[in-house]
DNA sequence: AATGAATGAGCCTTCATTCAT
DNA sequence: AATGAATGAAGGCTCATTCAT
């Protein structure tokens, strides 16, 4: 509350949306404690006096974006009541034009590289995926109790359609020219279905 | 024939196959060239006599990953003569312990983290499941002509498929503990399910 | 008045200052980045906060020496007021004994070396030259004027001047063994008053 | 005469000549082992069979430089009877068009920058300067004879007129489009003229 | 708080040289 | 004789990090 913690706060936000513009744009591996700063309208020496190294600030992008797409997932999901359109919710996350969100993408990848071999961020990335999961579980459970579903595994369910997702975005993300929104959202549900009437919900 | 050109293609094979060990174990970005020289059980200079960047050999190496899983995913579609068995055979590709298959996890992340940001390799990529679709379309097409199937549009079913199947290896591979490889199967088969029967694929 | 801008530019001279003795010493082929940090008294990372290259680096001793030879000569020249002084007080850069002025002949042949291939290079030279012979223009100029001269081609003469001392200096300084300053003095005197009585100058 | 020593006089002539071009197009310091054995339609190892080392063949390219400069003055100056003209002939050296003279000056630049740091080259500068002032003293003291010259002190003359004769190349060859070939032999006359008749002779 | 000067480790790349064939 | 594979030293450059101001 005192405006030393205020600046605080402000700064490390100022300096984590940088970093995640600059990652995005070009790699983590291929921008500078400098680029950085420069971004964020600081020096360097203003940088690591927030953050004590490179790393530390990329692992705050991550946390930073991670959160980000889990509050706007859960956002999009309680604009529903039916559940299957909760579940289907998910899909206004392939973004159709929301830069906040295609932003990510290079990120993600970025962090997904760095997870195989450093387990801190396999933790966060586990982290991220049950909160997620979660969600769609919920979900699911709810249209159990009301009749819209019939799913006898609601967790393995809810992993696989956040993972289908993931799927799908990635390839709408890295090869945009070839495939159309509307095969993504249409893919999307069509999965969606199979996974809610297949083998994984049959006893 | 001449054993000059003979020992050129083992050694760039050699080299490839070390960066490629050492690339999956390590990351891209946290391996060097001496390191693959090392791997590869030669020098330093010796690895840049057949490979003029570290650039150079990180490229054989993803196109040599590509290769490989092509191959692999044609093999184990032709194992089956049935439309749907061939669409299914994608999911060995989960591996199950092979490693010539796991290994190849961080260097897919690895390539999309760069494929962001350098468009030769969006092309590569591109070609790359463009191959993999023509596989999964031909089976489908297949399928239509027998009466297995009835899609109206092979090509988004294809490509969905190679989708959702991509979503679920990469989950699998980095939330190893948290899915099955049950899961991941039964998983794959629903989703697929779905995509044969549903809305892509009416009219 | 800033001190960082007064230490920018000390830092910078010191450096320039390191790398003139250095290739002065050594050559510019055989001398490092390295070694020119540790004659200013720096670290390499010292030297390429400053200059972001080995060539910048280079390029601004030549620039430096280039500056200080013209200064000196301009100096020399203006210490005397009969134009036949002024002409030769350009010998006295043959420098008997002066440090600051011998220690340019190795940079001055480095130099060369380079022009012959880098069009930057000769473009700096042609400058360089161009001053120089303005300088002893003038001074034919003033001679014509007072009668001392009868030069119909200040010009073409004071270009011979200069390209002639040049000639002289060289050959003092690289066979320094056989040729006694006093024969660089008046073989200067003797080619200068052949150039300015000679065919160049009658119409 | 076996056809083995044969072949290996043509060999390093070969080598010599490739190098030389090399010298001259790009500086002893941008070129390798490989370019020179390249430019001499052999390989690396074959150059390396006939020399020793990259130093050897620059040596070796000088000397053979300065041979060819040095016979070419000889013969020049053998085409004239009178001593004024075999004096002059050396400005045919300006070249003028000659490849095989004009190739030279980057290699001399090149072998001056060199000596400045290495005790044997500026021996092999001090013996050439030597016998091509030898030519010139030889003319001035015929000269002499025969009643054209009276110059009390040849020696210096004539390392003067070679001095000159230098300056003036060079600075035609640095600044060919400001000086004109003419002024470079009239200039050469005049200061010759004022060098044989001036104070160096007087006594 | 914020700057940017300074350090030095690390890495890619070049290339002269050696040597097996 | 000639090749070119292989080595490894050397050097330029980048950049995370530290620290004085």
């Amino acid at each position: 509350m005192s405006s030393n913690a205020q600046r605080e706060v402000l700064r490390r936000a100022q300096i984590v949306d940088a970093a995640l513009r600059e990652i995005s744009a070009k790699g983590m591996n291929n921008i500078t404690v400098e680029s950085i700063a420069k971004a964020a309208g600081l020096s360097k020496g203003g940088v690591t006096h927030y953050f004590k190294s490179k790393d530390d600030i990329c692992e705050a992008v991550f946390q930073s974006f991670f959160d980000f797409i889990f509050q706007r997932s859960k956002h999009n999901i309680d604009l529903y009541s039916d559940p299957l359109s909760k579940l289907l919710s998910f899909g206004w996350l392939y973004n159709w034009g929301d830069p906040d969100v295609s932003t990510g993408y290079p990120l993600l990848f970025d962090f997904m590289a760095e997870a195989c071999h450093k387990e801190s961020y396999r933790a966060i990335f586990h982290e991220w995926v049950n909160n997620w999961v979660a969600l769609l579980k919920d979900a699911i459970i709810e249209g159990n109790n009301d009749g819209t579903f019939n799913c006898s595994d609601p967790d393995a369910t809810a992993k696989a359609i956040s993972a289908v997702y993931h799927g799908l975005a990635v390839r709408w993300y890295l090869d945009r020219d070839s495939h159309s929104t509307q095969w993504t959202i249409t893919s999307f549900t069509d999965a969606i279905n199979g996974l809610l009437t297949g083998s994984l919900n049959k006893i």
